[in-house]
Formats: C-alpha cells, sequence, structure tokens
DNA sequence: GAAGGTATACTCGGATAACAGCTGTCCGAGTACATAAGG
DNA sequence: CCTTATGTACTCGGACAGCTGTTATCCGAGTATACCTTC
C-alpha cells in the first residue's frame, strides 16, 4: 500500500505556485522546476482543477494559478483530489460469506472490523484536515531565499 | 490507494481463531469459514507467522493458532504485518531535483511536506494501535451465539 | 500381544503465473497573440 | 493611421501503452497418524 506519487508531486507544485503568484504557470514550466514528466504532471493538475483546488487557463500564455490561497487549501484537499475519496480499507463483508455466512442471520449494523478500521482512517483524515498548505510554507520560509529561487527557477 | 484485502482477511481469521480456542486449524477451513482462497489465505496466515501473531504447526492435525491472546494484538500489528512497514507517504525528494534542485543549496533538515504527510501517518498508527483486537470481540459479543456458529462452521 | 518400521495422507512453505491500477507518453481541441491586408 | 481578418504557436485536455505490485494458484518439504510386519 503506497501511496501515489501524484500527491507528492502536487503538493511541491501547489507550494510552488503559490510562491510565484500572479499570472498562470504552464505544466512545463512547473514540470522542470523539479524535473518532472510534463504530461504525467498536466494530469494531476488536471486533477486538482476538477477539485477546484486550481483552475486552469488554455491558450498561450495559459497554464495554471490557484483558486484559493494556500490557507484554504488542506492537506486532505489535495489527498482526495490526486487520490480520490475512496477508502484506504474497503469492507468486502466475508462476514457474510462462506460456512460462517450462510449460518449467522443477516447482520443488521456495521461490520466490526470496518468500523474500528474506519476510526483509525477517520484519526488519518484529520490530522490531514488539520493542516494547511499556508501551515507548510511556514517552515519552508525557515530556509533562506526560497521564494527568489523559486521565481528564478519559473520564469 | 487500497490496502491489501489480505488485511481483512487476516483480521477476520484472527478472530475465529480466537472464538474456536485451543488447538491449531488448518488454512483450508479457516478460508471455507468466509468463503476464501485456501492457497491466498495460508500466505497471509505465513506473514501473520513471521510477525508472531499467530505459530504454525506443521503435519497433519496442524494448522495456526494465536501466539497471544487477542488483547496483545492491535491492529496495527495486523496492518504491518500483511503491509509490511512501508510508509504511506515515501518522499521522493523532489526538491532537490530539477531548476530549483541545482538553484538551491543542499537541504539540512527534513522535506517540509514529507514532515506534514508523516504527521498525519503518525495519527493513523496511533489510533490503530490504540485499539485491540479484543476491542472488536466486545462489539461482536453484541450479537447472538457468534461463538456457536463459529464453531460449528470450524469442525 | 507388543514393539518397531513403513507407507500414507495431510499440513505448511515458498516459488510461479494472472490481473489491476499507477506511471508515463502522445496527439488533438481550443485560444491569445502577432501579422498583414484593407479602409 | 486604425480596424479587421487570418495564420501561428502555445496551452490544456483526454485517449493510449508500459510497468510495478497485489491477487491467485500450484507443487514440493516435512510430520503425525495408522497400519502392517516381526518378535
Amino acid at each position: 500500500m503506497r501511496m501515489a506519487k501524484g500527491v507528492e508531486w502536487a503538493l511541491h507544485t501547489l507550494l510552488n505556485l503559490d510562491m510565484i503568484g500572479g499570472g498562470p504557470v504552464g505544466s512545463g514550466q512547473l514540470a522542470e522546476a523539479h524535473g518532472l514528466s510534463a504530461s504525467y504532471l498536466n494530469k494531476q493538475l488536471q486533477l486538482l482543477a476538477r477539485a477546484q483546488l486550481v483552475v486552469s487557463v488554455p491558450g498561450p500564455r495559459g497554464g495554471f494559478r490557484l483558486a484559493r490561497p494556500l490557507e484554504a487549501i488542506t492537506l486532505l484537499d489535495v489527498v482526495e483530489a490526486i487520490e480520490g475519496g475512496t477508502q484506504l480499507f474497503q469492507c468486502t463483508e466475508i462476514r457474510c460469506c462462506g460456512k460462517i455466512g450462510e449460518l449467522s442471520p443477516p447482520p443488521t449494523g456495521v461490520c466490526a472490523v470496518n468500523a474500528a478500521m474506519r476510526r483509525a482512517e477517520q484519526a488519518w483524515r484529520q490530522a490531514l484536515a488539520d493542516q494547511s498548505l499556508a501551515d507548510i510554507r511556514v517552515e519552508l520560509d525557515g530556509t533562506p531565499m526560497v521564494r527568489q529561487i523559486v521565481r528564478s527557477a519559473l520564469t
């Protein structure tokens, strides 16, 4: 079980978009900034656009720009935009199959195993929702001249 | 991103092993209990045996039995036994690649994005570690005659 | 009748294919700009 | 000189292969049991 690489790409790219500020930036430039595949990064940016985290501008001088300030974008927003809203643990209801399933009466409540796993997953989602990209930007600002580097790399 | 199906199989199977109690049960019987593939469940049980959650008994009348009471088995134990101890978010250090990587000085601390994702993952692992299989058994005991059904299905 | 050896059947254990989803790439649709022609 | 039509180049957007990891299966190694032979 591993998170899609696109999540990492999206997070760094969103931070770069904020560092630049202003007009839209093409996926090609954003990819060169970190040595990524432009086409595949574009795919991830399309997912972010569908989730309304960025807005896409077609045509020359087009590209992507942030749809909201970083304060209004949580880690959960990005993860769900890239990965989709699916659950980590997907209950197959095997309690209803096989000999035990045949001998048991039709279950009424939620599977106890599923409930326990969802509780843990909920803690994860909550921790993701509690951190915004602005919080990460604060840590990044500790390193010197980040903004200048990003701006010179993306122009 | 989806958790391996084997985690669900392992959790239900561990609970069944406790309901039965006593002697070892073969993977074939455990698989029939929920209509699973015996060979593949056996693979998962081998992973549980390596993690010392169950002990395997070879030969006829052999099988698997719990190595510890359910109180001493957490959800995290099972997840890590099946999935391995790998992180959900694996940082590729793309901050060191591309134009930004070339222009930036060699980074000293941990990547801020990675740190934030690990914090959330830590919350998940903690929530998994806080729940033992005995807690799930308590919920299961609410449903009537679970033990009799499991025992009659596994004999 | 008892002891020992042997064959057997049943289990785990690991090595081997089949499938799905992530990863990466390509080409078409659409748009803003630049250019050139006409009034 | 200003306006307008047109061509062009650059962008997003979605459709198309490749590859890693999960899912599923099969066969060999090892052992307790049952049986048969022998004393």
